[in-house]
DNA sequence: CCATAGAGCTAGTCA
DNA sequence: TGACTAGGTCTATGG
C-alpha cells in the first residue's frame, strides 16, 4: 500500500492544479475533498454555499459533485465535457466543466485531500435482467403470452414509437404487446394505447408484466385491453 | 492542509475496517480506492471483475461504486441501507450494503487510498427552474396560455393521474393543460390524452411547452389537441 | 406503504 | 444530431 498518489501535501494550489490536470489528461480519475462552492448554470441552475464536499473528475470529461446523503450527485457534468483545473487571482483552486453551453464550477476555499488513480475500464460491464432479456425470452417462448401466440416483429417501428412485441393469436388477431419488467403503471397503459391508436393493424392490446397497479388495470380494462402476468427474472420485486 | 484523515497507511485491514465503520457511524463520508470486485443482487444483478475503483459510503447508508467514465454509478445502494465494513477469513476488506432484500458488496484485494471527512449537509439545497415553477408562473399569469384563460385547479386529481393545470377559456370550455419545461414528446401527448379520456369534464386539451417534437405534434393534432408555446426559464435548451 | 410524475433525468440505440 | 425508451431509474410528494 502506498500514498504517493496523494498530492495534497505541502504544495501550492497552482502546483496542485497542474498535477491534477496532468493526472486527468493522462487518464487518471481525480478525487478532491475540501470546502468549496458549487455553481451550475444550464438547463437549470443551482448554487451551493461554501461547504465540505467531494468532487470527482473523470478522464472521460465527466465531473461529479457528490451528495451528502443521496446516491445521485448534487451536481454533475456529463462525459465529454471540457475540463479546466486552475487557480484564480486569489489562488483558489477552480475546477470547471463545460458542455453544450452548460457550466459547472467548483471553487475550493481549502483542500482536505486530493487523490488520483487509474480507474479500471468498466465500459463493457452491464446489468443482467433487463427488459430486452424478457423480450428475447418471449420471442423464444411465445406461449408465455398465450397458447397459439406467434411473434411477428420485435421493436416494430410506428410513428408513435416502437412496439415491444407485435404478433398474432390463434384466431389471426393482430396483437400489440407492451412489456414491463416491473409492475405496470398508468404510463404503461398510455404507451400501449398510443401504439394501438397508431396506423399499425391491431385488434388486441396486451400489457405483459409481473404485476399492475389498480388504477392502471382499471384504465387498461376501460380501454378494452388486457393484462397478462408474466414471470420476470428477479430476486426481489 | 492535513492528511490525518487518510487511514490507509501502515495498518491492518481489520483495524482499517474498524476505523471506517466508526467514521461512518460518527457521520463521516468514507471514500475507499483500491482493486476490488463488486457484486450486486436484487431487482437485477451485476458482477464486476477485480479492478481498481472508488467506493463511497455515506452516513445516510447510501453506498456508491463510481463508474470509470459515466456520471451514473456502476452500482449503488440507496440511503437507508444497512452498512457493514469488516474483513473476511482471507483478511480482505469487505464493504456491504443491504436494503430491502438487495445486496451490494465490495471485496477489496488491495487498498490504494482510504479517506473520510464530514460532508456538509446539502439536504436542503435544490435546483431552480423546475416544472412547478412554471405552474406557479401560469397560475399568476394565466394569459400565458391564452387571453381569457382562467385557472380552476392545480394538480387536479383524476383516476388517471394528476392534471397539471385545469382551467376554463373565455367561451366556458373546460381545458386540460399538460405543462413541460422542455420539448414535449410523444409521452407528453399520451399523458394529456390520458387525462382527456378520464372522467374530468373537458373540451380542450393543451400541451404547453417551449417546443414539441414533430411526431408528438402530429399525434397531438390527430387527437384534436393543441400545442401552445411558452417561454421557460432556462439558459440553454 | 403505494402510486404518480418530474428529472439539469442519464444512457443507449437507431433513424 | 434528434428522437424515442428503458432504467436496479432516483427522488419528491401526496394519499
Amino acid at each position: 500500500m502506498d500514498d504517493y498518489k496523494n498530492i495534497s501535501d505541502n504544495i501550492e494550489n497552482k502546483e496542485m492544479a497542474n498535477r491534477m490536470l496532468n493526472a486527468n489528461l493522462s487518464g487518471d480519475t481525480v478525487i478532491l475533498v475540501g470546502k468549496c462552492t458549487i455553481s451550475y448554470e444550464g438547463r437549470s441552475w443551482k448554487y451551493l454555499e461554501p461547504g465540505v464536499r467531494s468532487v470527482i473528475i473523470k478522464p472521460s470529461g465527466a465531473m461529479v459533485v457528490n451528495s451528502s446523503h443521496r446516491v445521485k450527485p448534487e451536481n454533475w457534468q456529463p462525459e465529454g465535457s471540457s475540463i479546466t483545473i486552475d487557480t484564480n487571482e486569489d489562488e483558489e483552486l477552480i475546477v470547471e466543466a463545460l458542455n453544450s453551453g452548460e457550466s459547472l464550477q467548483a471553487r475550493f476555499l481549502n483542500i482536505i485531500d486530493c487523490i488520483h488513480y487509474e480507474h479500471s475500464d468498466d465500459r463493457n460491464s452491464s446489468v443482467e435482467g433487463k427488459e430486452s432479456d424478457i423480450h428475447n425470452h418471449i420471442i423464444k417462448n411465445p406461449e408465455i403470452i398465450e397458447n397459439g401466440f406467434t411473434v411477428l416483429e420485435h421493436e416494430k417501428q410506428t410513428e408513435a414509437g416502437d412496439i415491444d412485441i407485435y404478433g398474432v393469436d390463434n384466431e389471426s388477431n393482430r396483437v400489440i404487446v407492451e412489456v414491463k419488467r416491473r409492475k405496470a403503471t398508468l404510463d404503461s397503459v398510455s404507451q400501449l394505447n398510443r401504439y394501438m391508436e397508431s396506423s399499425v393493424q391491431s385488434s388486441r392490446g396486451i400489457v405483459a408484466a409481473p404485476d399492475i397497479t389498480d388504477s392502471a388495470e382499471r384504465l387498461l380494462s376501460d380501454d378494452g385491453y388486457e393484462f397478462i402476468q408474466i414471470e420476470t427474472p428477479k430476486l426481489v420485486t
